[in-house]
DNA sequence: CGCGAATCCTGTCTGC
DNA sequence: TGCAGACAGGATTCGC
């Protein structure tokens, strides 16, 4: 499932290879996809003859320049992605979009198996029709995430701690894994899932803080190592498996303390934690 | 304000 | 072995 790493990663990836390519038209198998404008046709005449410029990421949400006027908006949610195939492979399976550039062979596919992903084309800069962009939070990677910021965002909530950091109108980017991921700390007591916002200490948030930075950082890493064979928008592959300290090893050791992991439904997202580390005081 | 449930989809897992 | 049913999961909407 990408989250902002996944997505960063393909935003710098296909940046430097869609970029300044011309659209010579955009086929769309599947038009609920295109979440905006509703008038598919309208879709594909505003992005036909156009071309790419400067490709970018708020959130989980990869934002690219269509022309002068116009933006390209996508929502991976589950399984959505972007790959490169020529024209030939067009007939592959969960294929939903695919745009064809002036005088090439390979275009660039919108595949997505469960068809949860979301494509706007909105005019540059105009939002309102983007519900979780237009109110989006934080980006945990621009200059405005800043502890004093995160501390108060989380302190005045008397929500579960998990829910908070789902909460992409709070801050936007972070997903099921990478919240399992920052609430456990290496060597140290961590924090349970279901404590409140307004409960947690200073150290304790410090080092929430830190976490979401380490783990962002380590997991854009590992999928700018491993994007060779072009599966944009994945990241559950290889060595980021082996990163990942709680999410998805229910009933294995705690690499802390071997307690074994349990698994809980919170805020209605299957749940990671260790039951010795992260106490629910 | 905050929570739980339903919704959208299909591959995969579970149980008989 | 094969089939049916349960399940997962991001974000939105709705009802309490």
């Amino acid at each position: 499932m990408p989250e902002l790493p996944e997505v960063e990663v393909v935003a710098r990836t296909i940046a430097s290879e869609i970029s300044g390519k011309v659209i010579e038209e955009v086929e769309v198998f599947w038009p609920k996809i295109v979440n905006y404008p509703d008038d598919v046709e309208e879709f594909k005449l505003n992005i036909k003859g156009q071309k790419i410029g400067q490709i970018r990421r708020t959130g989980k949400y990869l934002r690219i320049e269509i022309g002068d006027h116009f933006e390209l908006v996508v929502h991976f949610r589950m399984t959505g992605k972007f790959q490169r195939i020529v024209k030939q492979d067009k007939n592959q399976k969960h294929l939903h979009l695919f745009f064809h550039f002036v005088q090439e062979e390979e275009g660039l596919a919108y595949i997505d198996v469960r068809k949860f992903g979301d494509i706007f084309l909105v005019p540059k800069g105009e939002y309102i029709r983007i519900k979780g962009l237009f109110h989006a939070g934080v980006d945990p990677l621009s200059k405005d995430f800043t502890f004093p910021i995160f501390k108060e965002l989380i302190r005045k909530k008397n929500r579960h701690i998990k829910a908070i950091l789902l909460d992409q109108s709070m801050i936007t980017g972070l997903g099921n894994y990478i919240c399992d991921e920052v609430l456990w700390f290496e060597g140290k007591k961590g924090v349970h899932p279901q404590r409140l916002g307004s409960s947690l200490t200073d150290t304790e948030l410090k080092r929430i803080f830190q976490r979401i930075h380490e783990v962002i950082q380590e997991s854009i890493r590992l999928g700018g190592n491993s994007f060779r064979d072009f599966s944009y928008g994945e990241g559950m592959k290889g060595d980021f498996k082996k990163m990942l300290k709680m999410y998805g090893r229910k009933g294995e050791p705690c690499f802390n303390c071997g307690t074994e992991i349990e698994r809980i439904i919170v805020a209605g997202r299957s749940t990671h934690y260790c039951p010795k580390c992260q106490k629910n005081k």
